[in-house]
RNA sequence: GGGCGGAUAGCUCAGAUGGGAGAGCACAGCCCUUACAAGGCUGGGGUCACAGGUUCGAUCCCUGUUCCGCCUACCA
């Protein structure tokens, strides 16, 4: 980058990077010393493509592992995508579909290779989506959760789980997919509310007596009734417990019972019980003695069954439903049907909506892990961050029922469990025949027998998700990688997967490493359109974060992530944002544009020996010899300081928008216009000062981006890695200390650097006496390119030492031929004033000056002060205030009390003046 | 039904432990000043949703109300 563009280009820059990084595989830990510092990534689904919700994650970990590393940690960012069973087999089926096959032709095994295929060939996408973000995770790591090793780990997590009674199989109600094919766990359920129908249907007493009203949202359920319920308190139908009733459509007599489950408020307060269809009713059957018998009349793919009646059988349920009506319209048995809101469950993955079937699964008892995953967080051991999800978690886990685990779909892990055909002996049969194994059995180990067969079933995904902070390192072996990253250090992740995975992974992690899986759970924001909407494929409001790299960069993308990343908020996406970030990434590349160019005109020796000391912190490089710096050097040094330690703090508590702000403002509205602005001065006039000058841009430019450098990978290697050219170039980077290394992600972050508060004192002085003439400049319309005179009045000694030492700035940032200044200097006629606390500054403005507009401008100030005054006087008055109030309180309110009167009266002397020139005039 | 979060400038949002209301964008004025017009300087704009309470003092803590958003639940 000899000679830089004008703006910054990240087109074909991102790339050479990322493939520098790689080839100098800076992202692998192997070589590292340090104390560890990992992170495994929440693993998207092999199907996935980035969104925006990757993006934020992505970035996050991406920051504090950049941060990290810099710090000196041994850092790892363990990289993988999960096998996301169903999704996976959805996508691979309508493939299949496409081309006119379907997997039961296919059979299991092809359809399984066709999978394996299929993810050869497109399951690469979302990580080189991550790469083109950026992320520095150790790609030699990458895993898979249906790899071998992580296989073997849910077999072996399966086996133990099972011989301590903590997995078992039992046949109850589920919620079952229909279109998917599989059973769900409660958790993969989205209830949505949607508009349906309360139909009432009379039901005829048995003995011709008339009939009972009940009502339901699902008439077509009615055909499985075999029972009606009423709560036992109701006095409109106490009398009616016992009474047979016959149930219309199919000729059953069913009774009517009680269960204080039912409430008499609701409907007619008498409810059909459909025992195979509806999680109450299921109940409500189980608490009857003896229980109700259960009719499925509703089949796995969503049709009826041929229980539900020959009419009836093989129509989909949601046609049968307006048989049904139809049938008991016919016969005027439908008393009335209301309009009625309620929720329905649907599949998280294709959105029909659910049947609850009884079916045999596999379950796992969480109970018992449960209560040391609440414990882990109760007692602090884990952090979640921030705090308020600590509620939800712990209300959830709380709450927390028995995980379904097996599913009916064909990718995924198999069950390990084989059953035996033949069952030989007592032993056998008492087990069922059920065989927990490792490996494959070559025969049964109760019986002998070789006629077995595996279960057909696999395993949820979220079951290998659980195992994926240690099986990923390694377990069941113990690895040196578990050894030295294990606990891991944080997780972040979205909030939506609290329950399906974090919690999940505490319970896995203790039960099997005997810790817990990470110390901190970081949760960020769902990222939502910028109307608040979620974003979502069918609403059409999705933002493509490629998109936004290409067409910003993955700097300025990146740093709108986190500038965004406020806690406990959901993020309103802008792409305005976007855009002002990419301004930022401009700025900041302007101003490395111009500290290069002035880097050709310094005499490499004297900047190197005269005016650079070793570094104070190891982390820095070589500072800026203070003694020879002018105020401007301290100065930014001394912010720079400042801008590294709110950096730091801010990632440390993972408030990145503050950590982004922080340097933001730093880069921009102190280093850009003020510091860069003043170092013209020494620059252009050639004069001692340059050297010190050149050093302390080439310092706090270094530093700048190693700050940076988390948020915006890219531009702060391009412009680290030109500048480093250049100083190379000159000949003295060997003393300097700047820009070494073979990239700027291994350099060090810049912490604990040394302020200079006398600095920051100083040249609030300059700062004052130059926003002051820009006030009057702008208020009164005074042309930029107008110079004007200064004159400033001072009060105190420090201020005048200050000032009159540093004319050359206040010169040159406020536009100023001559600058006078001085205890006795006199309010020219025909000024305007600026005033504060320790000088008063006067712009004489002939001819220029409209001493009315002046007069207004000074009044107003004179009203925001009086006001402030008023209000304080009020407060310094309050007897209350003075004795309960700490002092260094009360001391601050007095100070600035005088202040303000100092203030108003020289505001009054100011207008006073004035207007007697104005009457003269 | 239960729980959680939000309500601050025209818009999008910051304000970590109570003590002088902020940013970005947008808007207005003046400037192509030799890093940057994707820029510079200046300015206007807020009863911090509403009502109470605690406190010397509340945008911040407590209670209630209204309006949004989300999570969760077996009222058929």
């Amino acid at each position: 980058m000899a000679e830089l563009e004008k703006s910054y280009n990240p087109k074909g820059i991102e790339e050479k990077w990322y493939a520098l990084w790689l080839q100098g595989d800076y992202f692998n830990p192997d070589t590292v010393q340090g104390e560890p510092y990992c992170v495994v990534i929440p693993p998207p689904n092999v199907t996935g493509s980035l969104h925006m919700g990757h993006a934020l994650n992505a970035t996050l970990q991406d920051i504090l592992i950049r941060w990290k590393r810099m710090l000196g940690f041994r850092t790892l960012w363990l990289p993988g995508t999960d096998h996301a069973g169903i999704a996976t087999q959805n996508v691979v089926e309508r493939e299949l579909a496409r081309k006119g096959l379907d997997r039961h032709r296919l059979g299991r095994d092809s359809f399984i290779q066709e999978v394996w295929q299929w993810r050869a060939e497109y399951g690469g996408r979302i990580i080189n989506q991550l790469k083109r973000l950026g992320a520095s995770c150790d790609w030699s790591r990458e895993r898979f959760t249906m790899d071998e090793g992580l296989s073997r780990a849910v077999r072996e997590v399966f086996v133990r789980l099972y011989d301590e009674g903590l997995i078992y199989r039992d046949n109850r109600l589920i919620n079952w997919c229909p279109r998917c094919h599989t059973a769900l766990s409660d958790l993969e359920v989205e209830h949505e509310e949607i508009d349906g129908i309360l139909t009432y249907i009379r039901y005829p007493f048995s003995d011709g007596s008339g009939y009972i009203v009940v009502a339901t949202t699902r008439p077509e359920t009615m055909l499985g009734d075999t029972a009606v319920a009423v709560n036992p308190e109701d006095g409109r139908y106490k009398h009616l417990i016992g009474k047979a009733v016959s149930l219309p459509l199919t000729g059953r007599t069913i009774p009517v019972i009680s269960d204080s489950a039912v409430d008499a408020s609701f409907g007619t307060g008498a409810v059909k019980v459909t025992p195979a269809h509806d999680f109450n009713d299921e109940a409500i059957a189980k608490r009857q003695n003896p229980p109700l018998p259960s009719i499925t009349v509703i089949g796995d793919d969503g049709r009826m069954t041929g229980e539900a009646g020959r009419k009836y059988s093989g129509i989909d349920r949601y046609e049968c439903r307006k048989i049904v009506v139809a049938d008991l319209k016919a016969s005027g048995l439908i008393e009335r049907e209301e309009r009625y809101r309620h929720s329905v469950g649907h599949c998280y993955r294709c959105k029909t909506i659910i049947e609850p079937l009884p079916t045999l699964q596999w379950y796992v008892k969480v109970g018992p892990l449960a209560a040391g995953a609440i414990d882990a967080v109760r007692s602090g051991r884990i952090r979640i961050i921030p705090e308020m999800w600590n509620n939800t978690y712990f209300s959830w886990m709380e709450n927390i029922k028995d995980w379904c685990i097996s599913r009916q779909i064909w990718w995924g892990h198999r069950i390990p469990v084989w059953y035996c055909r033949e069952m030989r002996n007592e032993e056998c049969r008492m087990k069922d025949g059920v065989i927990a194994s490792r490996e494959a059995p070559v025969q049964c180990p109760y019986c002998g027998s070789k006629e077995l067969t595996q279960d057909g079933d696999v395993l949820d995904t979220w079951f290998s998700s659980a195992l994926w902070p240690f099986s990923t390192l390694g377990w069941p072996d113990k690895t040196e990688d578990l050894k030295t990253f294990y606990p891991t250090s944080v997780l972040v992740t979205g909030f939506d997967i609290l329950f399906f995975w974090v919690a999940r992974m505490i319970m896995m992690g203790l039960k099997f490493m005997g810790d817990v899986p990470f110390r901190d759970v970081y949760i960020h924001a769902l990222v939502r359109d910028a109307r608040g909407q979620k974003m979502s494929k069918s609403k059409g409001n999705v933002v493509d974060p490629l998109v936004m790299i290409d067409k910003y960069g993955a700097d300025a993308f990146r740093f709108s992530l986190a500038a965004f990343a406020a806690q406990g908020r959901d993020i309103r996406f802008s792409e305005d944002r976007v855009e002002g970030y990419r301004h930022f990434v401009n700025k900041l590349w302007n101003a490395a544009r111009f500290i290069m160019m002035n880097l050709k005109t310094i005499d490499a020796q004297q900047l190197c020996l005269q005016h650079l000391a070793p570094g104070e912190s190891q982390t820095s490089g070589a500072t800026p010899s203070a003694v020879s710096l002018d105020l401007a050097s301290r100065w930014i040094l001394s912010r720079l300081a400042a801008t590294a330690d709110e950096v730091n703090n801010a990632l440390e508590g993972y408030r990145f928008n503050d950590a982004a702000n922080s340097v933001y403002q730093f880069i921009w509205h102190e280093f850009c216009d003020w510091y860069i602005e003043m170092s013209k001065h020494a620059l252009y006039s050639s004069d001692e000062d340059r050297a010190g000058t050149v050093a302390t841009l080439l310092y706090v430019l270094d530093n700048s981006l190693r700050l940076l450098h988390p948020f915006m990978p890219f531009v702060t290697e391009e412009i680290w890695q030109g500048v480093k050219g250049s100083v190379s170039a000159l000949g003295v980077s060997e003393g300097l200390m700047l820009y070494e290394g073979r990239s700027i992600m291994l350099s060090r972050y810049p912490s604990s650097l040394s302020r200079d508060h006398q600095a920051e004192d100083e040249m609030s002085f300059i700062v004052r006496v130059v926003t002051g003439v820009r006030n009057i400049r702008g208020e009164l319309n005074i042309s930029p390119a107008a110079e004007v005179r200064v004159l400033v009045r001072t009060f105190s000694d420090d201020a005048e030492r200050v000032l009159k030492g540093n004319l050359h700035f206040i010169k040159r940032l406020a536009k100023a031929r001559e600058v006078e200044i001085g205890r006795d200097v006199e309010k020219p006629h025909l000024s305007a004033t600026a005033v504060t606390n320790h000088f008063e500054v006067y712009v004489p403005v002939e001819g220029l000056l409209n001493i009315d507009a002046e007069i207004d401008r000074l009044i107003k100030e004179k009203t925001k002060v009086e006001e402030s005054l008023r209000s304080l006087d009020k407060k310094l008055l309050n007897e209350d205030f003075l004795k309960r109030a700490p002092k260094e309180i009360i001391e601050k309110e007095r100070a600035r009390y005088r202040d303000l009167v100092l203030k108003d009266e020289r505001l009054e002397g100011s207008i006073k003046r004035l207007k007697e020139t104005g009457v003269k005039r």
